[in-house]
DNA sequence: GGAAGACCCTAT
DNA sequence: TAAGATAGGGTCTTCC
């Protein structure tokens, strides 16, 4: 017997379960990458899968107890229960029994365990994915270290490792040999890893978190048209920060198939990815295994997507291949991850429109390798018989450039954090949902305290709760403007006011349970038990998380200023992780289905809110501070600076000292406000200092020129900050609120007549008159795009008439995705439009309706125009009507 | 011409 | 079914 330990980081987990002559067995299985860079199959035996029940309502031991137990134990799938534990519920302190079951899958499927024991008892600890069971019961994270028996290893381990394995342990002829051991533990056979090994759940501990050298593979196929058929394929393969190997794929379909596959089980990649792979990529390759395939034969299948991380074998038929949840939408490939460029992208870029080109424009607008346009992706069939290898080399790029992305956002390192601080595996940071990492922090502290865990909550509806404030703001420039915000709002009102479902003060269901001193009360009349009595379990993991990102914090300032970057860059992820965390917190505990909720949480943590900043409002009010505007938890006051502060930062040479006079009183003013407001549990920071500020009078919209700490344009709502709106009027409001923070509103205003008229005349590049919005859609049987079960009524929304534009010209559209087009009749209803398909035909487009861009111009540019007496009609005019104020 | 409704996107 | 929340601005189409 070969021990090793070993330090990994766990991509995925699942687990198999059999009977055997002692009775049922479930082994899990952990796919992980190791510290040293070889993937890893761990088979975790000694985990059995159980749910809890307790005596309904609040009292404790009915007369029939004895018999109800009895009936519980005769339920087929009941294999044991245990002795009673006592835990908190929310009926009170009660026993509960925990129930063994024969398999995970009885508690919901075959004996339908849950269902028959609701009947006579409360079910808790019932929805717990069997996996989380192992994270939770042995407090680990995704980083972990084990002390394991090695079954089969190949030469990718450490040689240190491999010079100590056996000879029946090398070599193709003992591969059958090491498969009947692995089967003999509950595993599936050789996994298509570089080590398998085994080990009691006992020998699985936590450690350090370190930067996983990760394989990922990047993938793209280019398909015919007309055909619906792969046409070529290419793939890279990234070993941690080592060399790319590139292969291409041509021939037949059958060919190209069998050939990713291959170089998946030869390469072993955890992290699967592409651009759009999980829209369009991986639903083509799967139906055309199917139409490839020989359904007689499991192995056909295989051979051609068996992407699977586990054995080519009849009984892995269905975990060899790739599915997508029937849900969620996303695809699930067994022991590794699915992690698509284009989604990470979207989310961390926010682009306005969302082709690759597009993309790679955005964050490396000097290469211009990136922005010439070989292929026309709409004709691709006549390309691809034309010339071939033009095509192949679009295609390779299109599988580094997702990489390229991945690497430039810091995706997996982003992922790797979030699974670090959540203590879930890399593929619940990746795809998992935010209740999902909450669940995995707060059942393993409720466990341990011994606090039973409800089911999710089905069906949840009933009245929305309140939410944050939200202060007038009046149209026009002031100046001189101090920014506080509460650190942290909602997470402090939970931990200072103890909120949580195990806290809330409930006489009709817990009668027993009395404050030891005192209570919290929220302005709604919610009580909550003071931490003297019991420290709910919320506000503790709250605390917890604020002061690891407080450590995470320092330690990045120390490794800034001792230069170390590696160490920089994984302080700043991982306090950027907690911070993430932390924020979904209330809203996890705000929303209707979640386990550990009642209404009067989310209801009493907003009215806190909105008691708290109202009050400071009224206070610098009756001080006579004014008040220009506040959200939620911020505060934007007017600092009491002389009346002759100057309108705008002196230019080099001029004299400052007015200015910088102005600057430090607004800074100190600042400064008093946060010591002064700062309460325990409550911290108010002075954020920002503004020379000046400007809204056009409407909440959410409003631009600031920030002097301090760091001096730039802050703008908020507007449409410079959406992705719906079109670069020249992006462009020309930001230029528009640069004037005006400077005084010169007279010259803003020419600048948009002028570009009014520019516009008018056709004198502007359409490329900067793209509007794009999403467009949802539902896939069909026949890959037909449905919008009818997304739209009320679908062809009256531009962006589906766009999408079915690109559609039509043979360019794939996947549903989610935003859609381009240009206004080319605006006096028409509904408005006629022409998708832009210039990025990726190559096919200049020139043809835009000026009346309709110089109306939506005039009306955004005109509402903050307006605030100096230019209305949109104005704009578009050149002149103003003489009026009341004019003169 | 204006109200109502559907929808998108953003602030916090 | 699976699922962080509410507040708010704005565009476009339809309907009267």
């Amino acid at each position: 017997m070969v021990l090793t330990t070993v330090e990994s980081c766990v991509v995925q987990g699942s687990y198999m379960g059999r009977d055997t002559d002692s009775g049922p067995e479930t082994v899990i299985e952990l796919w992980c990458r190791a510290r040293e860079g070889h993937s890893i199959l761990l088979l975790i035996t000694g985990v059995r899968p159980w749910l809890e029940i307790s005596v309904p309502g609040r009292l404790k031991t009915p007369p029939n107890l004895d018999d109800l137990l009895d009936q519980a134990r005769a339920i087929k799938g009941v294999t044991k229960i245990h002795e009673p534990i006592d835990k908190w519920s929310e009926m009170g302190v009660k026993p509960h029994w925990r129930v063994e079951v024969s398999q995970p899958w009885a508690v919901s499927t075959g004996p339908k365990v849950r269902e028959k024991l609701e009947r006579e008892w409360s079910v808790t600890s019932a929805d717990i994915p069997f996996i989380n069971r192992l994270f939770m019961d042995n407090d680990i994270g995704p980083h972990i270290s084990t002390e394991a028996e090695v079954l089969w290893a190949n030469q990718s381990v450490p040689d240190s490792l491999f010079a100590k394995l056996p000879g029946s342990n090398k070599g193709d002829a003992a591969r059958l040999q090491a498969a009947d051991k692995i089967r003999d533990i509950g595993g599936s056979g050789l996994y298509p890893v570089d080590l398998i090994a085994t080990c009691d759940f006992t020998k699985i501990v936590r450690c350090e978190p370190f930067a996983t050298p990760f394989v990922l593979m990047s993938f793209d196929l280019e398909t015919s048209i007309a055909e619906e058929t792969v046409l070529c394929a290419a793939a890279v393969i990234q070993q941690g920060d080592g060399e790319r190997v590139i292969r291409e794929f041509q021939g037949n379909e059958k060919e190209i198939l069998t050939g990713l596959s291959k170089l998946i089980r030869e390469y072993d990649p955890d992290i699967i990815t592409g651009y759009n792979i999980d829209n369009f990529d991986l639903p083509r390759l799967n139906t055309r295994m199917k139409s490839l395939a020989n359904k007689k034969d499991f192995s056909s299948g295989a051979d051609l997507f068996g992407w699977g991380r586990v054995p080519i074998i009849e009984s892995e038929a269905k975990r060899l291949v790739p599915s997508r949840d029937s849900n969620r939408r996303t695809w699930r490939i067994h022991g590794r991850c699915v992690l698509d460029a284009w989604w990470q992208a979207r989310t961390v870029l926010r682009p306005k429109r969302e082709t690759l080109k597009y993309v790679c424009r955005l964050l490396w607008p000097e290469n211009e390798d990136l922005q010439k346009m070989d292929v026309d992706a709409s004709q691709m069939d006549r390309e691809w018989a034309e010339r071939p290898d033009v095509v192949m080399e679009y295609c390779v790029q299109d599988t580094i450039l997702p990489l390229e992305i991945l690497r430039e956002i810091s995706a997996v390192k982003r992922k790797e954090a979030l699974a670090s601080v959540a203590a879930v595996p890399l593929e619940v940071a990746i795809s998992g949902t935010t209740s999902q990492w909450i669940d995995s922090l707060v059942i393993r502290l409720a466990d341990s305290e011994n606090i039973a865990v409800p089911r999710t909550n089905r069906g949840g509806r009933g009245e929305q709760i309140v939410g944050g404030y939200v202060h007038e703001v009046e149209a026009g420039v002031s100046r001189w403007i101090a920014v506080l915000d509460f650190k942290s709002m909602y997470p402090s009102i939970m931990i200072s006011n103890n909120i949580c479902y195990t806290t809330r003060i409930d006489k009709n269901n817990r009668p027993d349970e009395v404050p030891e001193s005192g209570f919290h009360e929220s302005p709604l009349g919610a009580k909550f038990l003071p931490v003297e009595t019991r420290r709910g379990i919320i506000p503790r993991l709250l605390g917890d998380l604020m002061n690891l990102r407080s450590e995470h914090k320092s330690a990045l300032k120390t490794a800034q200023e001792s230069g170390d970057k590696v160490a920089e860059q994984f302080h700043d992820e991982m306090q950027y992780a907690v911070k993430i965390l932390m924020n979904s917190f209330y809203g996890v505990f705000a929303s209707k289905f979640y386990r550990f909720t009642h209404e009067d949480l989310g209801s009493s943590i907003t009215a806190w809110a909105r008691s708290n900043i109202k009050s400071i409002i009224n206070q610098l009010d009756e001080e006579g501070h004014h008040v220009v505007y506040s959200d939620t938890d911020s505060v934007f006051v007017e600092a009491p600076v002389k009346e002759d502060a100057p309108l705008k930062e002196p230019a080099e040479g001029e004299d400052r000292t007015s200015w910088d006079e102005a600057s430090e009183e607004l800074i100190k003013f600042g400064d008093e406000l946060a010591d002064r407001f700062t309460k325990e549990g409550a911290e108010l920071e002075f954020e920002t200092a503004l020379s000046s500020f400007f809204s056009h009078g409407a909440k959410k919209r409003y631009v600031g020129q920030v002097i301090w700490p760091e001096p730039k344009l802050l703008i908020r709502g507007y449409e410079v900050r959406r992705t719906d709106s079109f670069t020249l009027l992006t462009d020309a409001m930001t230029e528009l609120f640069e004037m005006i923070l400077d005084g010169e509103s007279d010259t803003a205003v020419n600048m948009c007549i002028s570009l009014i008229k520019k516009v008018k005349e056709g004198n502007v590049a359409p490329r900067d008159l793209v509007i794009s919005k999403s467009c949802k859609g539902k896939v069909s049987a026949g890959g037909q795009i449905d919008f009818t079960s997304a739209y009320v009524n679908p062809d009256r929304m531009v962006q589906v008439r766009a999408a079915k534009q690109r559609i039509e010209a043979g360019l794939n559209f996947t549903p989610g995705m935003k859609v381009g087009w240009l206004v080319t009749d605006f006096s028409k209803s509904p408005m006629k439009v022409a998708a832009w398909l210039e990025d990726e035909t190559g096919v200049e487009q020139t043809e835009y309706d000026p009346d309709f861009y110089v109306k939506r111009l005039a009306t955004a540019l005109g509402r903050i125009t307006e605030a100096f007496g230019w209305s949109g009609d104005d704009l578009i005019k050149g002149n103003r009507q003489a009026n009341l104020f004019s003169f």
